[in-house]
DNA sequence: TATTGTTATACTCTATAACTATA
DNA sequence: TATAGTTATAGAGTATAACAATA
């Protein structure tokens, strides 16, 4: 045994030389690595951070009040008011006032948040789709099935 | 129609009750969403951020050099420093020289980041086959498969 | 009283640029 | 000159606690 304790797995490691041999909880902490790095990466792009890149793909959705984007995100509603504050100051989103409740507010897409979570939305989809060109037809749709399934197993999300 | 546009997935959105008819590009970044979670649920459980549990993991697999862990993780190595800095402070690792290399330092696990880095990747482990366990054993291997074939598609990992 | 959103404060994580020390 | 690591500074994202306004 020539390395230095590399059994552990479930981390950026070697496990055989391709990958072939990982196990299916290391498989999925290093596929959720590489989904978060394209992420990344097609937020960049658009000159977004990956929060925003979010918060605006729920947008396209429609207008969302913060205590509901607060929830959506796990986060406390005071992240939600710097959050919207940096897309705001960036021209992406705004907020409005509900009518019917003076305390409430609706945050809204701009037009340029609008095109910007379109076109990221468009190049996410284009490189998860990517990730998954070595598979043949067959398991490429067997693989979306059992993905649902496993989502479905975790019960609704939250937004 | 009565919904507000919600054609667009790719993000937290419900397609179908159940998640049954998600498309693969939203199954992939939903999926990879579930085991963040996990990840941030497990690291708040053993009092650690999500980047301090991947980092003792990391030196689970032996020392290592303050820029070859900044390459792993993909930043620059002064984000190491705060970092270490942190973790140094909080007992788990520390800094130690090299011989033959007065420039270099090693990074080691303590016996109590040895301790956390164990707990969490145990417990991690075990988040990721409660995902699985909604799928029957030859799926779970099938699927397991197919994410190692995802992975070797993107050739070998920095670490 | 409960809910909606904000402010103030502190911490973690990150990037950039400038720096020191060693190779 | 190149490499290993640090410092200084700035910004994003988050939590907590205290607060204001409205329901």
């Amino acid at each position: 045994m020539n390395n230095t304790g590399r059994e552990t797995a479930l981390e950026t490691r070697d496990v055989g030389a391709d990958g072939a041999h990982i196990d299916a909880a290391t498989g999925l902490v290093r596929l959720s690595g590489l989904i978060q790095m394209a992420y990344q990466r097609v937020s960049e792009r658009h000159d977004l951070t990956p929060v925003q890149a979010r918060l605006l793909c729920v947008l396209l959705g429609g207008p969302r009040g913060m205590a509901e984007l607060a929830g959506c995100f796990g986060v406390e509603k005071a992240a939600l008011t710097g959050l919207m504050n940096r897309a705001e100051r960036r021209g992406l989103a705004l907020r409005s006032s509900v009518p019917g409740d003076r305390r409430a507010i609706q945050v809204t897409l701009t037009d340029e948040g609008r095109r910007a979570a379109i076109a990221f939305h468009t190049e996410m989809r284009t490189e998860m789709d990517r990730l998954l060109t070595p598979l043949a037809d067959e398991d490429r749709e067997h693989f979306r099935r059992t993905m649902a399934e496993i989502i479905a197993g975790c019960g609704p999300s939250h937004c």
